[in-house]
DNA sequence: GCATCTACCCCATTATCGTT
DNA sequence: AACGATAATGGGGTAGATGC
């Protein structure tokens, strides 16, 4: 996080970091040892920088489709394809919006009972009861009422309990959305132009954003070294494996003119002027 | 305005691994 | 062995930035 502080003098310019960027690709080119034309080695090292860089992406979309997974109900080390992910998610949003729905409704419903209740007052009562003297016995028709009212009242409370309890156990069965951290992918948001930005004038975020960024294409730039670091080594580690097969008299005669694997992996490269 | 570059996205293909 | 899911890779398309 330390990168993320340096102050502006110290933060080299993006014209810099290119200039940084080129030497690092020469090096690059240098450590691989590969027998390539200019052109071509600048394009060997596009495509790694390229294939970091989608390697990255399916990482973050990998990582979207596992926060989704923990935000599903599923039991525990159940495996479920990106395809079902998206599936059991859109079905369960769409379980959720309809338990909303019927809890809305609910609500509502709830209201308007208090409300009748709060207007049943002994004010409008007697007016009430004035109104229909001499008609019957209000008295024996506002009990019914109020009898209804509780009825309906004590099945709405039974309703609630027995959802409560639902709930809960489903609660229990299915584990508890864990939030775990995802990677954060910088947003898609237009670049700040390269060459007018420093660190000073920007922003808190704006700074986070073009120093992940540049950040970012050096982490890219360590894979693309890291990955013909390896293809290297595998070749060393072939070509030990076969002198030492020659210095054991038990060479191989066909080993002599099979391809090596730094022919097999740069096929284009190699091949072509 | 146009050519070039870069980053990002998308798709097809291939390799790998686990399951049936 | 067949099959499905996934990751890696190569390559094309495109929008935005930049230099001329």
């Amino acid at each position: 996080m330390e990168y993320f502080m340096v102050p502006a003098q110290k933060v080299p310019s993006l014209q810099h970091f290119r200039k940084t960027e080129k030497e690092v690709i020469g090096g690059l080119c240098s450590l691989a040892n590969i027998p390539l034309t200019p052109r071509r080695r600048a394009r060997r090292i596009r495509r790694e920088i390229a294939n970091s860089n989608e390697r990255r992406r399916m990482q973050s979309i990998n990582s979207g489709f596992q926060s989704l997974k923990t935000l599903i109900p599923h039991s525990d080390g159940e495996k479920l394809s990106k395809a079902a992910i998206l599936q059991q998610t859109a079905e369960y949003i769409f379980a959720l919006e309809q338990e909303k729905t019927r809890l809305l409704q609910q609500n509502s419903q709830l209201k308007r009972f208090i409300q009748e209740f709060s207007g049943s007052s002994p004010k409008r009562r007697r007016g009430a009861e004035e109104k229909d003297e001499g008609i019957g016995s209000p008295d024996i028709l506002e009990e019914e009422k109020t009898d209804d009212l509780r009825r309906e009242m004590v099945e709405l409370r039974q309703q609630l309990d027995k959802e409560r309890s639902v709930r809960m156990m489903l609660e229990e069965s299915s584990p508890a959305p864990t939030h775990h951290p995802t990677v954060i992918v910088p947003a898609p948001a237009p670049a700040p132009p390269p060459h007018h930005v420093t660190v000073v004038t920007m922003g808190p975020a704006s700074v986070i954003n073009t120093a992940s960024t540049s950040r970012q294409n050096l982490d890219t730039i360590v894979q693309a070294i890291q990955h013909i670091e390896s293809i290297q080594e595998r070749v060393g580690e072939e070509e030990q494996r076969r002198a030492v097969i020659v210095t054991q008299g038990r060479a191989l005669t066909d080993t002599a003119g099979s391809d090596t694997a730094s022919d097999s992996e740069w096929p284009e490269d190699c091949s072509l002027p």
